[in-house]
Order: C-alpha cells, then sequence, then structure tokens
DNA sequence: CAACAAATTAAACAAACGTTTAATTTAAAC
DNA sequence: GTTTAAATTAAACGTTTGTTTAATTTGTTG
C-alpha cells in the first residue's frame, strides 16, 4: 500500500503530531525520536534531515487527500445541496487533517523554508475548479446569483473553520464549552450550520 | 508616551518582524539584536528574557490596539453602515498589525508557550460586545434576521482576511497579482467587497 | 553456518542556541 | 572634577541542536 514501512510511518505520525504542537523548530529530532519509539539515528537514517522529513511528511499526507470532491460534483443533486455537501467535505477534512493543517498554515507563511509546495498548491487548484464548476451549474440553472467572486468563497469557509480552530481557548470560553467533545460537536453541529447559512445567503438569487 | 526608550523599541520591532517571518523558535536572539542594531545582550539586559520579550511585544501591542470599535458603535449610522465600517476597521487593524497577527495565530495554537493571553482574549471579549450590540440593533430596527450565531460572524470576517493572508503565494498565482501593491489593493477592494456582501447577505431580512 | 546487506545502536561531532559575566564606556548629579 | 549609576561591549558559559560515525545486531540468502 504505503511506500513507508512501520518505523517510517511511525516517524511520520511523531512528527506530524509535534510539528503541530510545537511548531518545525519547537519540535526537536530528539522528541520526534522519542515519541516514535525509535533511535534519533534512524531519522537520518530514512528520511535524510529534518527538513526531507517535513517534505515527506507534507507529500505523504497531501497525496492521500486528493479527488474527494469529484465524486460530489458528478452526483445527481441540486446545486443548493452539492453546496451542502460540499461544506460538509471541507469540514470533515479538516478535522482529519488537523495537524497537517496546522503544520501548512505556518510553513505557508514562514520565510524561512521555501519548499516545495507545488503538490499542496495542485490539490487546492484542483479542488477550486471543481469548486467553481458547481457555482457555475447553480448559476446557469438560475438557482445562484452572478455577481460573485467564485474564488473568494472557499476562503471563507475555510478561513472561518481554521480561525475557529486557532482561537479554540477563546471560543471555548465564551461559548462555554468545557470538553473536547463539547469542541467538536459545535464544529460539526452549530459552526457547520452558521457556515451554511452564510454561503448559501450570499449564493442566492432574490429574484 | 511609551513606556519604552528608542533602543527598547528597535528590538520589539525587530523582533515583531522576525517573530513573524521564523517563527518564535525561528528567530534567534543574535539576528534579532543585528536587525535591530544592537549587541545580543541588551535584550537580555532590557527584557529578561527572550520569552519575556515576546511577552512584551505581545502586550505592547495589544495595548495600543483598544477602543477603535466603540466610536463606530456611538456614530449615528443605520445597521447596515455600521457594519460596512466594521469590516473595514477589521481590515484595516489586520493589515496595520499583520505581524502581530501572524505571531499570534501561531502562538495560540501552540501547546508549548502557555504564556499569559488574557491581554490579548480581552481586547477580542470588548470588540465582541461591541459587535453584538451593533448587530442587536439591527435586528430590533427589523434591518436584520434574528436566527444568526452572532458569535460566529467575527470568525467569518477575520478567517477570509486571515485565510487570504496566509495563502499569499497561492492566491498571487490564480489571480494574476505578479506585485505587492496588486496583491494589497485586492485585499481592500475585491477581497472587501466580497466580505461586505457575504455578511450582508447573511444578515439581511428577507421580509 | 557462512556471508552479506539492512537495521539499529551509543557515542561523538561541530555549530548554534539563550544567557551571563566582567570589564569598559557613557551620561548625569553633585 | 569627582562620584555614581546606567548603558554597552566582547567573550565565555553550559545546553541543546541536527547530523555523522563506527560498532553491533538482526535478518536473509546461498
Amino acid at each position: 500500500m504505503s511506500e513507508f514501512n512501520d518505523k517510517q510511518v511511525d516517524i511520520l505520525l511523531a512528527a506530524e503530531q509535534l510539528f503541530a504542537e510545537e511548531g518545525f523548530d519547537g519540535a526537536s529530532i530528539r522528541t520526534i525520536a522519542k515519541l516514535a519509539h525509535v533511535n534519533i539515528a534512524m531519522i537520518s537514517y530514512y528520511f535524510g534531515s529534518k527538513e526531507k522529513l517535513l517534505e515527506a511528511l507534507i507529500i505523504h499526507r497531501t497525496s492521500s487527500m486528493k479527488m474527494q470532491l469529484e465524486n460530489i460534483s458528478r452526483e445527481d443533486l441540486s446545486p443548493f445541496e452539492k453546496v451542502d455537501r460540499l461544506i460538509d467535505l471541507y469540514i470533515w477534512r479538516i478535522n482529519e487533517n488537523k495537524c497537517m493543517y496546522q503544520i501548512m498554515h505556518f510553513e505557508l507563511t514562514t520565510k524561512k523554508r521555501i519548499l516545495n509546495m507545488e503538490s499542496f498548491m495542485e490539490i487546492k487548484k484542483s479542488n477550486a475548479e471543481i469548486f467553481r464548476r458547481i457555482i457555475e451549474e447553480g448559476q446557469q440553472k438560475g438557482d445562484f446569483r452572478k455577481d460573485l467572486t467564485i474564488e473568494l468563497i472557499p476562503p471563507t469557509i475555510l478561513g472561518t473553520i481554521v480561525h475557529f480552530r486557532s482561537n479554540r481557548l477563546y471560543f471555548e470560553k465564551i461559548l462555554g464549552l468545557d470538553t473536547e467533545e463539547a469542541y467538536e460537536s459545535y464544529i460539526t453541529n452549530e459552526l457547520t450550520l452558521h457556515i451554511k447559512q452564510t454561503i448559501k445567503a450570499l449564493l442566492a438569487n432574490e429574484n
């Protein structure tokens, strides 16, 4: 299945967690090795260097993210239903890959490492393509209004989720979410609803 | 005016830039000192430690961010106009403090430093309070719909901007923004418009 | 079982890190 | 002009960093 053996996967999982929790510079080879239960030399042995480990991790994760949207685009649903399904998928995907999204957010903004983000950009591009197709379909049917900047809708969806997750402590406090489950369930329920409500209001043709 | 002398401000400015560009762990005392044109020992001398420098920086910046929203709330404008002004202010503020927002985004999500973020949370809370007041005013006038989760509207505004800024390379590419000015002007024009359009659509009462 | 490559280890490496020291310069007060 | 404190410096401190070495164990093949 995967191109990595068990030990390599252990290292990748440990690195993913620690890079997300402490940042690339904050996480050390020694703590990663300890969490993965391997000797520190194994990381250089398998991946070459710390930076190459990050690169392998990004490619490993992003390549497994591809082509989930295609299905929705093909299903026999109304444009509004498709947007609904799309938002569910966005939220689900960030849920499943929150560590990776955390890492990427930092790596994309930092000027330190200009490593190969092509694979990540390609995914975003093909996702955007599919998204555009679905919106334009709704516009042709007269369901959606036409004066929209389609490229800016995914940022609103993704941005809302990411912002909510990165200000977790604040929202836990003001919304009274005192357990992990309460917080996660708020995302899959209220937050999802809010996003759907927002996007539908934006798309809806008033005529 | 400020509690810091010129040299201390130099250090704070250098730290702000480098913490934002390379992360807290990625930026070293030596590079900060070099950028600020001071001896490396001056940082410990004035601030005590690297971590305390970050803390001083956060307090320094956040305390100067306070109470800009109050004015809008008091002005004699329609609810829709107020929301308009509010979004302008949000965007302007992130523009002015993009380094600080960048730093905070990382520090809020990292599990490493659980330093005193109270001052930052207090600002957010009082901002949210003012925002709520403006929305509820619009609801009473019948301009805004009533089935809204008001707490989730700022995340949509802020999230969209932050997401757009942190995926800069990607959006520069797909939108053909090949200069710094083109990118910044896109934010103050098209992106601002998109956010206003989105929030107004969400708020608008269909009756 | 001998031979070989792959996997694994503890130890050492140089470089960079944040911080401190101790000496010197600058500035202010009397 | 002397005294006293603050500011500034180069150098050294002990750790920790990512990486490499060289030796040993493990597993596989003939």
